[in-house]
DNA sequence: GTAAGTGCAAAGGCTTTGCGCACGC
DNA sequence: GCGTGCGCAAAGCCTTTGCACTTAC
């Protein structure tokens, strides 16, 4: 493993651009660092938001397609929602989400079990699986305590 | 467990409306047996479309806000995506999916194994957990002949 | 220098909202 | 008859597209 190309990092985004030849451009590395920044899986206008007090000039369209092309490129994650706006996720490794039906929180995180779960063998012949997630939903401890 | 209620049916839905005080109406009714009839979660654009076959009068803000209305209430579900309309789910039983990321197909599947997967102690402990589901995502069969 | 990327503007979808009329209970 | 639900229309978002200008390589 390349630790320099798979672990989040200026370093590693730079190497995954020149793999992909794409330019380095200022906006996206304002915008890659941002998603550094956040651990809550923003959407685009969101990260609109954050990036555009250190870039002033910076349009909401470069912000959405910039996220998009890194989603397509794998360079970046799309988080599954229930139709709201589009949500991405600077972690590509394997993990899990929670989800709280109430704010609509979504919380990361790691569990080798999780990993390891075996895909049933019918789904295993006709499907080529590329990824395995649990997804658990409930309430989260500061929705719980409001009500 | 009260059959007549749980298992999607006709019935079971007159039941449910009695239950939530909805008034059970005929485009109410036809929309329900669609949502019985589909096996693919389809959004209300592809709903509007069937249902008005049989009922030429029935408006998309009826398909729209009924499906909703249900989905709030639990007589459907609203099944996870990634940003493209809501798609809606007559299953209400813990299920899960495999996703293909090419033709955006949604499987059902039924796996005991995965219904009991254990939530790891310190989720357990900050959250309220309602539901489980696993996610496989991958390439189908009919895509991958494709390719 | 060249191709790719950005910013701006406009259009296109999907979803939501408000309101008068109709209809199930 | 009462109150919920329907249909229609309009508005509000989010997303996408096209094009001329700019910039990284």
């Amino acid at each position: 493993m390349n630790k320099e190309k798979n672990s989040p990092s200026v370093d590693s985004f730079k190497v995954k651009c020149k793999e992909h030849r794409l330019k380095t451009t200022p906006q996206r590395l304002a915008i890659y660092k941002e998603l550094l920044r956040s651990d809550d899986h923003p959407h685009a206008d969101i990260v609109f938001k954050k990036v555009r007090k250190i870039f002033p000039h910076i349009s909401f369209d470069t912000i959405n397609r910039t996220l998009l092309t890194f989603a397509e490129l794998g360079i970046v994650a799309m988080v599954e929602g229930y139709g709201e706006p589009k949500r991405f996720d600077i972690k590509t490794d394997q993990h899990h989400h929670f989800r709280c039906i109430k704010c609509k929180d979504i919380v990361d995180f790691y569990h080798t079990s999780y990993d390891n779960i075996k895909v049933p063998e019918n789904l295993q012949r006709q499907y080529t699986i590329l990824a395995k997630r649990v997804v658990l939903e409930g309430i989260c401890d500061k929705c719980g305590k409001k009500s």
